[in-house]
DNA sequence: AATGAATGAGCATTCATTCAT
DNA sequence: TATGAATGAATGCTCATTCAT
């Protein structure tokens, strides 16, 4: 029943509803399991009708790929920008070991949807790991340890696109144990012992 | 009657339905995936009726836990065995990481149950995780680690726990890429690579 | 938004839906009996979906709970009020017996549907009888009974409790055997020949 | 093993599993209700495996018939001897209200299963009253009221068929409302009560 | 854009009955 | 006679999706 709001919000209220349903979906499948959750769950939460789920989202599995998709977006945006300013190869990895596990220690119920829920299905996997931004990821890591490969800085012996593998590996199992685990404890300092393993175990001598 | 005969038949009459079924439901839910898996199809795969699964099995649940609980079963207990002829941590560290990828490599199928299929609801992951074998697996690569501490191989200063599930990860996220990957590679020279890598990061100056 | 549109449509467009399937229900009950009616026969009957049928009842257990409890409810109201305009106690019997039997006469399937499949189990016939609306039946009759024993019109040393199950179960049986004959007689002219049993065993000798 | 047993009991022993059969299924129909109850229930409370079930019933609706024929066949034998002794049609049809009430009320697993369980389906009922033995019982009722019109003690306009289905639905009552009744009180009392008034109530004046 | 009533395909599980031993 | 493992037909209910309003 307002009248001067709509200037700023025409565009915006579209996507409210949408990043509300995005945010709804979210919790639901955190709390309950992707194959548990109802639509009819997530339009609860979201404030919204059933049918309007399907306005914004064409089914069900399109919604858990968007959180994906958005989630990842943001975060490789994020992580670019913050390793533009780092020269070190070593620094800009320990940067994205940290905020690899900043990003998931700082939403549970997102960390619970990208270590559980995304990974119960070879047909979910595949579409996000062969291309999109999952690979994009890994490219990521495994190009900035190139960089130091040639810089000297890490053995050339090395298989590049296996550890960076490994280094994702070992980062994800930090993540999943963080979740499932009952104690209640820090995700973020994991990231630098993980990385002083795993540099001390891939640099070259000196 | 005889006395020969019960030894070999006896019980495995009744073992045989039921691995044929375990076996079926690995197949079964590895192609499908476990949600989009029927109970019918599992039956037809192991040449039993739809009810007969239920002699054996309580529930469609109940099959997926047992596939797990009989895989680790063995390979924790094959393991066991094969280290105990082994002094060096180090090299028992190696092993366990080839026994690893052996064991994976050997049956795609039951590694897509055990990569992907068992990973889909935090429910499993709790289940499996929180106690049972996988938490056995993981402290015995965690007490063979420690072992390698008070002997002087291993950094002191390395949490133990955390090591353990570094390691983890790396070797199951190299399972999880193996199968999810169109290249078909060899996964058992990854241990190699990866141990190579990890004990250059754990080890201790000399 | 007209105003005198919505006494006569908005709710009904509800109560049709729901109303169909009730009749459905009873029709199919009455046929096949409960155990033997499939949900998806009263969906098709009411001209629904199966689907729809759990919109408007929770179970299939709910909707013959909902049958008796629709009819028992008409019956009772429309009893009470047809009763108020007379005061001679064995006038109100004959007319509580006559209603008893017009009713039931009157709709077949219903009939089925209370004489028989309400009857078919003790966890059915304990919710429908220690409380609900047979309670309050029975107990109607018991009181219009001691009523008559308050005029000095029933004879005072009979346990009413009891006389009104008796002409509870002298009529019930009647509708009984009504059902179950292959000959199709009328079943309102017994409510006279019974009473005129009962009246003359209870009555005080003048 | 032993030897000199079988003479007497070569054919009991038939028997005595069939009766077995027939004691376990009264109880566990008269528990469970006959379409929750299993054959294999059946079975283990008889102490037989499920398939000697099958070798004495053609299914699990012969026993609940058998139930009922050999209860029937007993209580009808046993009453026409107790009644062959009596002259008086009031006596005998007092004899037969008690008769009725004592047997269930003696039994009540027997009871449920003939107050509840026998009740549940048209094609039950439709069997068990339209010929057999409940016919024949009402007939026994019949015959004795149209003894006593013929000897002028009960009024001769009354339709002797009706007179019967009214004292059987009176007795049935009484024992349907002592099964679900959560108190425990004694049957067999009632049947002269009711005795009383419909007595009273078919009586020719004097 | 939004609603929410309606749809109907889909499926784990049960259990009466059979039959090889 | 007796067994009990095996069978497979049968069904209530759920829920993603649609669509008339």
């Amino acid at each position: 029943m307002g009248t001067a709001r709509s200037l700023s919000t025409v565009r915006p209220v579209v996507n409210d509803k949408r990043e509300a349903i995005l945010r709804a979906a979210t919790q639901v499948f955190a709390r309950n399991g992707y194959f548990n959750s109802k639509v009819a769950d997530i339009a609860r939460a979201a404030g919204v009708a059933d049918g309007t789920v399907y306005l914004y989202f064409k089914s069900k599995e399109e919604i858990l790929h968007s959180i994906f998709d958005a989630a990842m977006e943001e975060a490789i945006h994020a992580g670019r920008k913050e390793l533009e300013a780092i020269d070190d190869p070593r620094e800009k990895l320990r940067r994205i070991a940290r905020l690899h596990l900043e990003r998931l220690g700082a939403d549970r119920d997102l960390a619970v949807v990208f270590q559980v829920e995304l990974r119960g299905s070879t047909k979910f996997m595949e579409e996000f790991s062969a291309a999109g931004f999952f690979a994009e990821y890994l490219g990521m890591i495994r190009a900035t340890f190139e960089e130091g490969q040639r810089a000297g800085i890490f053995r050339r012996e090395l298989n590049a696109k296996l550890v960076a593998k490994m280094l994702f590996g070992a980062l994800d199992e930090m993540a999943t144990n963080w979740i499932l685990s009952r104690r209640r404890y820090k995700l973020v300092p994991m990231a630098d012992e993980v990385m002083d393993i795993f540099l001390n175990g891939v640099s070259a001598a000196i």
